[in-house]
This record gives C-alpha cells, structure tokens and sequence, in this order.
DNA sequence: TTGGAATGTCAACAAGACTGACTTAAAATC
DNA sequence: GATTTTAAGTCAGTCTTGTTGACATTCCAA
C-alpha cells in the first residue's frame, strides 16, 4: 500500500515514524501492552465469579457515581441487555446499589455499596501499581506522549466521553 | 489506598504524574483507545465470517511466516484448543497454509495465502492509517514516549517476543 | 389521552475463551 | 529397540460476554 520498508530519506521527521514497519511496531506494542494491563485484575477476578466486564462496570460506576444505565452502556460501548446481565449479578451480590430516578422513574442511577467500592479498590490498585511501575519507568515526557497517542487514537465520541470523566474529577 | 488527591508539591515531577488520578486517567486512556484501535478491523470482520481472534492469528502469521502452531499460541496467549478453531476455519478457507516441518515432521509451518495476505493487509491497513493519523497528530516526541510506556507495561516474558519480533523483521 | 420514544428487563443465541481427556505421529531418551 | 516426551489436533463441555428480539414501564408531547 504505502512504502513498506522504504528507507527514509535521513532528516525527513514526518517520515521516519510513519513507516509501515513502524506503525506494526506500534500496533504489536498495543496489543501486548493491553495483554499486561488486563493480566492483574483478571488475575483476582479468576478467583471470584467475576470477569472483565464487572471490572469496567466497577470501574466506571465508581468513577461517576450515580450515572444512570444509558450512560454506562454509552461509555463501556456494549448493548443494554449485555451491561444488564453484569448489572443483576453485581447487584444480586450486594455490589452496587440501583436507585430509581427521582426525576425520571424510567433511569436507575447506580452507586457502589461499601463492598462494591472495596472490590473495585482492590481491583484498580492492581492495575494502578502496574501503571505506576510502567510510569515510573517511562519517566514524565514519555508519560505525556503516552497520553497524547492514546487520545489521538479514539474516536471522537469516545474522547469526548475521555474528557469528560476527567473534568468530572477536576470540579 | 495512597493518596488519593493529594495536591502535588509544586515542582515535584516525581510525584507529579504517580497521583492515582493521574494513573487513573491512565487506565481510562487505555481502555477508550483500545476500543478505536481494534473497531476499524472489527467493521471489516464483521461482514465477513470472521472474528478478531481470526485478524490477530493472520496478522501474527504474517509478521513471522512459517512459525509452528506451538509459537502462535504462546504470541497469542490463549490455548491451542482456541487457537485451533480459528486456526481451521482459516486453513479450509484457504486463506492459510499449514506445511510439515522439515527438521520436525511433528511441526506444522504456517503461511499465508495470496487470498490471507490480502485480506491481512485490508485489515492491517484499517488499523495502521489509524495509528499513522495518531502519530502525526501526536507527533515523534510523544510516538517516542508512548511506545516506552507501553513497553513498561507489558510482562516481561511479551516483552521479550516483542522486541524478537522486530529484530526479526530488521534482519 | 393516547401514541411514540426512552429506559430497563428477560430470553435465547453466538463467538471465543477455557479445562480435561484422548489420539496420532515423530522425536528423544534410556 | 522400547519407552517417554513433545507437537499437533480433536471431541466434549463450560463460562464469559457479546449479540438480537420481544416486552414492560414510564415519560412526554401532539
């Protein structure tokens, strides 16, 4: 398609990362790097009756809590029915609380119990000292880079979503 | 846990980006871009009969022809009862080639078709003129710093294959 | 007030991962 | 040469997590 290994004519800098090659670079690097990222919660949730998909839900409930279905579904990019099964389960277990809208009846707003808000705790500080340990490692500039390929790499709709959380956290 | 927001002694970089906010947006960035980086292929897939396991196994296939089974699974991570479902699928379609080893007639080599070729590089084309927008919009500094980030990330035994990957490729 | 839109739930199904048990063939070891 | 180990493949069954389709409830606007 494009040059697949074309050597870059030295000093040219909008080429010399856009190679092929380098892009698989990058590639690979994802998908090996997500294989880690995910390794150490799955490693606790292997052991409960839990998988990935109550992680993000956890996660996400957490870090807005009160949001409604609608919003988590939105944001986790699954369907209503998929979200719903992990919902029942955490909520059957005593995890996360559903709250009907005092506004609106129809939306159910979603907290973490005190048992929901020590899993997710113990699940994101898994995760947090992997991230730490790779931060640390990277040093600040790359942790910067890091941040701004990712964001580059979303979609919009998500980055917006991206952004949003963080302004949320800021207030 | 640790702090939790903590505000950051001014000029303290060390401190700076370790906050679990910090690391938390992290983790949300990761996930958001995980999501942009594998729906281009995933468009692509779903119209045909194929799945992401089928991209990540031709994609795998490709960077490193005539590689054993045995290999592909360990790249992979998953088992060779997973492995060997898509694995034939692939085989009967023709998209994949499967030769006795030489050295090892236990081994099975694997390659890819002209037909496997082609549909690896309509997918790997989807998924790099993603990356290539990213890394231009980023630039080569934060390419530099997500790459080493990502790195830090992984296990160290993917580490290892990743990095035999691309020394493979620049033999 | 009624009909449509939004929200959430239930049921059934598919993809893709897993474990466990087994076969076949070839290589390695004793 | 017999035995053990290794590589690959298969069959069966389970689990998680996605999907669609059908349905109930609630709100809102014509």
């Amino acid at each position: 398609m494009t040059d697949t290994r074309a050597p870059h004519p030295a000093g040219n800098e909008t080429l010399l990362f856009l190679t092929d090659e380098q892009l698989r670079q990058g590639i690979e690097a994802m998908f090996f790097a997500y294989r880690g990222f995910t390794a150490d919660p799955d490693r606790i949730l292997a052991g409960l009756s839990y998988g990935r998909a109550h992680h993000r839900a956890l996660h996400f409930i957490n870090a807005a809590p009160g949001t409604t279905v609608n919003n988590l579904l939105r944001t986790l990019g699954v369907t209503k029915q998929s979200l719903n099964r992990v919902l029942r389960t955490l909520i059957e277990d005593g995890l996360v609380e559903s709250r009907v809208g005092r506004a609106d009846r129809r939306e159910r707003h979603l907290y973490l119990t005190g048992e929901g808000a020590a899993l997710e705790r113990q699940l994101s500080d898994a995760q947090r000292s992997r991230m730490r340990a790779a931060y640390r490692n990277a040093g600040p500039e790359a942790v910067a880079g890091f941040k701004k390929v990712l964001e580059a790499m979303m979609d919009s709709e998500l980055r917006a979503q991206y952004h949003a959380m963080r302004e949320g956290r800021n207030e």
